[in-house]
DNA sequence: CTGAAAGCGCTTACAG
DNA sequence: CTGAAAGCGCTTACAG
């Protein structure tokens, strides 16, 4: 590819000035419909692309805003960054979105995207100091922080009264053996220097293929029921080894306050055949639960599946239950109740709190401002 | 908000030219470790940020990426976004996420767009002349482009290899009175002038709210069975009123050449609800059917959920296949057949090519380049 | 190790 | 209606 055209390069062709071709690009005023017409054609025929930086230079509005997410196939994030596009396309801004699923190194990743954007929102986790220096001069919102502490803004969830009021529900059902099936809280380095990440990914198992079938099919197997998979066999729910998650913990807190506790068992092997087999063998371990919580809906959606490999019904012999509030819930049978989280406000408000701070209707010194938002108990068919 | 700082002041606070902040903040040799040192200091004080612009001026290398979406809430299109901003992150770019949702003006987007980024891949969908305006010197991939020819590059879907071998397996199981439960084609401008869109958006349903409960809990009743919601009864294929898919012509070629017909009905409200309530009527006015080929994955799932409702049996009374190859489809029980597509693949086939494009190894001249990419059948538990 | 000069591509006053 | 001049904030040679 050559050098690509100048405003220069334009004006020469058309035999007139540079300001003359910025008058005909930006369809300003004050220039003769010939010449116009002129510079339109030199410029199409030169594939003239005015050049941002030569332009953002001498413009003030600067409008791109960072997305930090981490993991875009987690089908709970795509509704963040959906109505975070909405919010910013409706305030004229662009989004930049950077997905930490593939950074190697998070700080570097997160260096890049500050050099190229005006305003942040996401998930960004990291080290209060490290974050202060890369992001310097920039809004920053983070969503969900596990910090005590945000630095400039952040949107919280509150998982809290949805709880209470599912399990008042769940008591009023007459539950008295609920488990959960948790997950293992993704560990973040919080107020301390980067560490890496304790996650392992084990990647998916590879689509089977038959011997005698046409080359494109894939024949794949329901998977075996695995014993012992990284499962946590029938503990009172704070002695289950590894630590529970924070949605975990706010379950067993409602409970008790009800006298009512909960069995654990931890889910989340990486690989969604791993996790089935992991739920089927908790739900063998624990054959008198009457109520299921799962961590997210994915997982719920996983009990629902095994509970019917085992012919328990729901929700009249077994309530299900998961957080999120996924739409997919609606469409399966019986379709999923949940604590739903209301995503697309969680991004509206992110939006609009990082660019208030932008536009410095909202302060960056003094506390830092902060939206926010509550699951929602929404009773459908599972329980 | 206050001027930022620039490069001017940094150098005055510390008591510097100008090159030297740019040795200190650009971590460059000959500078003593003192000078840095004090240049750092002033910088952070000032929350210097060096400009994005100045900057881009004079280095060479710009590296954002447009995507092109048109709705990220759909779980089929996060894998796309996903698998792009991975590759173009590996290779060194920013992604600028566009979502058309919310776009009241495509082509205004679009342009705003092109002013910001340094190659598109997407949904782009524009009049091939004022694309080739809108992008003029940018590589473009377009993605299952309709439109016979793409402008300069593109990854197709082939969709026919998988349903030839969908319709063998189904023939091979017995199936002799298919159902393709089929949406509206989405119209687009193809080969001609912009024209408004002709989807009508119908807004979700508000969760309903039982009176008597705690405020926070949303108790959604179970749709009614409607009757003839935007349904066709019983049609042969080609006659039905409302055009094909794409999908459901090429269903019905494949059947053609084994002798068997199918039924079609459309279903596609906007609304999750109205689908649901389209699906079950669909399948009341046709109890003779004994598989069902859905338009999509999200679609099948529904099918699944209505059939259980009417007691049939899932797959030995009927078989359900899906398209797409959501990830959701493998937990649900019994679990989706699908003529899966590996956007992933997509995503960086086309990222490969649109950055091949950038650099000069791609010509940009002469016939469009192209990615095929096929669906594969499958087989899950539904069929 | 440090700084004076030039220039990247554009737009904004200002003059004619 | 059109153009000469200045300047946005940065980095790259080049001198010292």
């Amino acid at each position: 590819m050559r050098r690509p055209a100048t405003i220069n390069d334009v004006a020469a062709a058309a035999g007139v000035s540079r300001q003359t071709v910025t008058r005909a690009m930006n369809a300003m005023p004050g220039i003769s419909p010939e010449t116009r017409d002129r510079v339109l054609v030199a410029a199409r025929e030169l594939s003239y692309r005015p050049s941002r930086f030569g332009r953002g230079l001498v413009k003030a509005d600067h409008r791109m805003l960072g997305l930090v997410l981490d993991d875009l196939t987690n089908p709970f994030y795509p509704q963040l960054a959906s109505a975070v596009t909405g919010a910013a396309a409706a305030a004229g801004w662009n989004v930049v979105l950077t997905d930490m699923t593939h950074a190697a190194d998070r700080e570097t990743l997160l260096a890049d995207l500050a050099h190229q954007v005006d305003a942040v929102i996401g998930y960004v986790r990291l080290d209060p100091d490290i974050q202060s220096r890369l992001f310097a001069g920039i809004p920053v919102v983070e969503i969900d922080p596990t910090r005590r502490q945000p630095l400039l803004g952040a949107v919280t969830f509150d998982l809290r009264p949805a709880m209470r009021d599912l399990v008042r529900h769940l008591a009023g059902q007459g539950v008295r053996r609920p488990l959960m099936v948790d997950q293992v809280p993704r560990p973040e380095p919080v107020e301390g220097p980067d560490r890496p990440s304790e996650v392992d990914r084990v990647p998916r198992p590879e689509p089977v293929e038959g011997p005698d079938r046409p080359s494109e099919v894939d024949r794949v197997p329901r998977p075996e029921r695995v014993e012992g998979q990284r499962l946590d066999r029938a503990q009172p729910a704070y002695v289950s080894p590894g630590r529970p998650s924070g949605r975990a913990k706010i379950f067993a807190t409602e409970l008790d306050r009800r006298g009512l506790e909960c069995d654990r068992v931890i889910v989340g092997t990486g690989s969604t055949e791993g996790d089935l087999a992991a739920i089927g063998a908790a739900l063998d371990a624990h054959p008198e639960a009457d109520a299921v919580l799962a961590y997210n809906d994915l997982l719920a959606l996983g009990v629902l599946g095994a509970l019917r490999d085992r012919g328990r019904r729901v929700p009249a012999e077994v309530k299900v239950v998961g957080i999120d509030g996924l739409s997919i819930g609606e469409l399966v049978v019986p379709r999923l109740s949940t604590l739903a989280l209301d995503m697309a406000e969680v991004g509206r408000l992110a939006t609009e709190l990082v660019l208030g701070m932008r536009a410095g209707e909202i302060p960056l010194s003094g506390p830092p401002a902060r939206r926010k938002v509550r699951h929602r108990l929404l009773l459908r068919d599972s329980a």
